[in-house]
Order: C-alpha cells, then sequence, then structure tokens
DNA sequence: ATAAAAACTTGATATAGATCAGTTTTTTTG
DNA sequence: CAAAAAAACTGATCTATATCAAGTTTTTAT
C-alpha cells in the first residue's frame, strides 16, 4: 500500500516537473546519446563534424533543401518553424545540447522538413549524415538514445499542437512566459533577446494581440516588462491562467 | 469496411502520397521494421505478444495510463487523439499495419501521451513493452527501422499541425474530403461510416461548422451529400479551397 | 413496431482575436 | 548626432467560428 501512494506521489511530482501541457516547447530530456559511443565512436563523430557559429537571425537550414547534416546546437538559442507562403508555424526552440533536425537522421528524408534560425549568436555542431547514421547501425544503445530524444520530441510537439490549438490566447502567452523563465534562462528575471513578432510566433497570436495581453499581465502585476526586459512577479497566477487556456 | 482498409493500404503504397500538406492524417510509413528481425526474435516477439480485437468505437489505450505494451495494428482502423479536460484534438489515423503508440518504445516514457479508439473492428497485437524495448537493444537495424518510423510520423504530425492552425475551416474540411476521396476510398462516391462529430474532430471544428460548410459545398455544386453518403462533383474546386486555406 | 435516445440540422447570437490605420518609441545608419 | 527605418504600441473595427437553443431525422432498444 505504501508503495502504492509513494509511486502515485512521485509521479505527481514528475508531472507536475514537467509541467504537463504547456504551449513552449523546449526539450526536457537532457540529451546523453553520445555518452553511448565508444571514445572510437566519439573520436569518429569528431572527425566527421565541424562546428560553426552562426550569427543571430542567420538562417541554419532551410526546409526543402537537401540534408547534408545533422546539426546540435552547443552553444545560443535556435527556433525550428515550417513555413509554407509566408506563414510561419515555429514548432519548437533549440536550447544548447540538442538536436535541431533529428529527423533528418532517417534515411527516408532526404530534405530538410522545417526551417531553422538563430535566436542570437549560436555555435552549431554539424555532423555528417552518413557519419551519424553509421553509428546508429553500430551501436544500438546509442540508437536507443536517440528514439528516446525523437520519441521526447514527438510528445513535445503533441503538446504544443494541443495547447495552440485549445488554449486562448492568454494561456498560450503565459506557457511562453513561464517556458522563458523556468526552462531557458532559469530566472525570474531575464532579458529576452527576440522582437515582440518573435514572440508572437511563439504564442501563435498576432504581434498586436502579444503587446494587449502584456500590457494587461503588467496591470495585473503578474510580470514587469520593460522593452526588452521580463521579470516574473507571479508564478502561481500564470500557471493558474495557463492551467485554464 | 475491408474495401476502405485496402484501399488505405494502396494508397500509402504511392509515392505522392509523401509530398502533401494535409490536414489529414494517414500513416505514411509503411512498416518494414519486423523484416529486420532474425528467425529467432521473430519467434521472440510472436511469442511476446498477442492479438486483441476491439469493437467498433472501444478504446484501445488511455492516455495517462501506464504503459504495458506497443500496440501495432493488424487489421482495422483507429484514431490516436489526446484529450484534456473533454476537449480532444485527434493527432492522426492508424490504419493497418502500424504502430499506434510507437513513442511508447522509449523507455522515458512510462505512460501514454494520448488515446486510441477504433473506428471500426480491429485486431491489434500487443507486444509486451519490455521484450519490445530488448529486441531495439539486440538488433540495431530494428532499432534503425523504429527511428525511421519514427521520424515519419514526426513529419506527419507537423503538417496536420500547420494545417489546422494555419487553414481555415474550409480548407481543413475540404482537405478532409479530399482525403477520404482520393486516399481512401478511391472512388467519387463513397459511404462514411463515422458521426459528423468524428468529421469535426478530423478537420478540427465543431458539428455545426462541418455541417454548415457541407451544405455550402452541396449548394455549390463541389460535393453531394446525404446523411453518410458522399460524392465529390469538384476536385479541382476543392484543391482551390484546400490550397488557399 | 414503437418509443426513447442519439445524431443531425438550422437560425440567432456572442466573442476572441485578427486586421487596419495610425502614433510613439527605439534602433540603425550615414 | 540627426535622419531614416524598424519596432513597439494604441484604439477602432471586422470576421470567422464558437456557442446556444430549438427543432428534425435517424438509429437503437424493447
Amino acid at each position: 500500500m505504501l508503495a502504492t501512494i509513494n509511486s502515485i506521489i512521485s509521479y505527481m511530482e514528475k508531472e507536475d516537473y514537467y509541467n504537463n501541457y504547456s504551449s513552449c516547447t523546449v526539450s526536457a530530456a537532457e540529451c546523453k546519446c553520445f555518452d553511448k559511443l565508444t571514445s572510437e565512436q566519439q573520436q569518429f563523430l569528431e572527425d566527421n563534424s565541424v562546428i560553426i557559429t552562426y550569427k543571430k537571425n542567420e538562417t541554419i537550414n532551410k526546409q526543402g533543401a537537401l540534408v547534408s547534416h545533422i546539426m546540435y546546437m552547443e552553444e545560443g538559442l535556435a527556433k525550428v518553424y515550417m513555413s509554407i507562403k509566408d506563414e510561419n508555424l515555429l514548432l519548437k526552440l533549440i536550447p544548447p545540447h540538442n538536436f535541431i533536425g533529428l529527423v533528418a537522421a532517417s534515411e527516408n528524408e532526404n530534405v530538410y522538413q522545417y526551417s531553422s534560425m538563430a535566436y542570437v549568436e549560436s555555435k552549431i555542431r554539424q555532423i555528417e549524415v552518413s557519419a551519424f547514421r553509421k553509428l546508429l547501425n553500430e551501436n544500438s544503445d546509442f540508437a536507443k538514445e536517440i528514439i528516446n530524444i525523437l520519441s521526447a520530441n514527438s510528445v513535445q510537439i503533441y503538446n504544443r499542437f494541443f495547447c495552440l490549438i485549445k488554449k486562448h490566447s492568454y494561456g498560450r502567452l503565459a506557457d511562453i512566459i513561464l517556458c522563458l523563465a523556468e526552462r531557458i534562462f532559469y530566472e525570474n528575471a531575464f532579458s529576452l533577446p527576440i522582437s515582440r513578432q518573435e514572440i508572437a510566433e511563439l504564442a501563435g497570436m498576432r504581434v498586436e494581440t502579444v503587446i494587449r495581453i502584456l500590457k494587461e499581465f503588467s496591470k495585473e502585476g503578474l510580470i514587469k516588462v520593460s522593452n526588452k526586459e521580463f521579470e516574473v512577479l507571479d508564478y502561481e497566477q500564470l500557471r493558474k491562467i495557463s492551467d485554464n487556456g
């Protein structure tokens, strides 16, 4: 009986920790896949990859282009998005130590299915796709870890999908603010290096709506905003807004 | 109904299936993963799985429940959806020879992230999750194939995501009608064995909206509808509506 | 076969959030 | 440093689609 109760409690804690349904899409899973490689394989990877620095707002890869590399964010911040006919849909954010286009690891994908852009100056490791696939073949522990990451990504996208479709703009913007504070900057106060337009894209709404809601949140004392400077004042209330959509 | 299922399969074999931005989500990846197993491994899989028959509208698995099996559709048709607080979001349709909850293959996922329900009577293979994971460990070809399937699933969801967010209800419903006629039934005229409510869920809108738009499409001579009987009269115009959102 | 339940349809109304058209502030540039 | 450009902001208006409420038709159960 006690065991059951404890497992329920720990499950609830975990669920709470992962902040179940959020529009904000940052990988929660820390990337452990390279640990699964032997030192020779790590060397092989090193020999078949380069690190490239992208400037703020620089495009990292374009949807539709032929896959040449698997990209891994060493340092920086980027967005991954789909665009069709000047309509953009932001899929996820890429913080350090995350893959940008892991779908390209699949042999069936020969073109990138989405674009990515650096929010800030970013160092990105580009791994030869053939080398990466070779490692997948050779090392099933590594492959299994990649499966874990792909799965986690899917779940995240599902959640964002759900939130963008079902939540109201207030809930979505609350999500984004919480996500930035808790998962990206790890601070109550942070300087957000992106435009209001980018925030709008993150929260899936128009710039004007972002501005209006930010103002309302400020007025209610939930946050403090001044130009690019953000500060979260009332987590509890924000989380309530996020929950109610 | 068997005719329907067969037409889904033959649709999937067609090449042009892969390049299409549509709200309609029929699984793209044809499952070759079991071919990668040795005969002993296939036997092992057989020994560690059972086939269960689900009736029409029966729940196959519930979001939040502990993962016990990896489920594989042998025969039938099902939907996979997320639901939070009586809000449902249909993620994808599962035709024969597709996994229902592959994300559960990941060691990090101990609860199902979505529910599924049989649209029609369906035979589903339930594979012990520990056995499945053992095979992933043992056989990197198998693992690689699973990576391919997970990747294809992601891409597919992204497309549905994009359409549901960016297209208007007219475009989304046009998508669904085209998808049914061209990709599933292979006929201009077909009998649709699901309720208006299910169509609404497919197209991501309310029942009343579905009914109103169906009526408009009828009035304009694009389709003919009577109860469950559908007929497409003007593909070109429907496709235009789909493209313009 | 008939009653009850469920699914479908219609019209009226409400509303979240987009769109538009400006003004102000901040940033960039020569 | 001033001028131009870009970004941020504000208020007014519009619209697609949800919601509600009341029918009608179809399906299911007895």
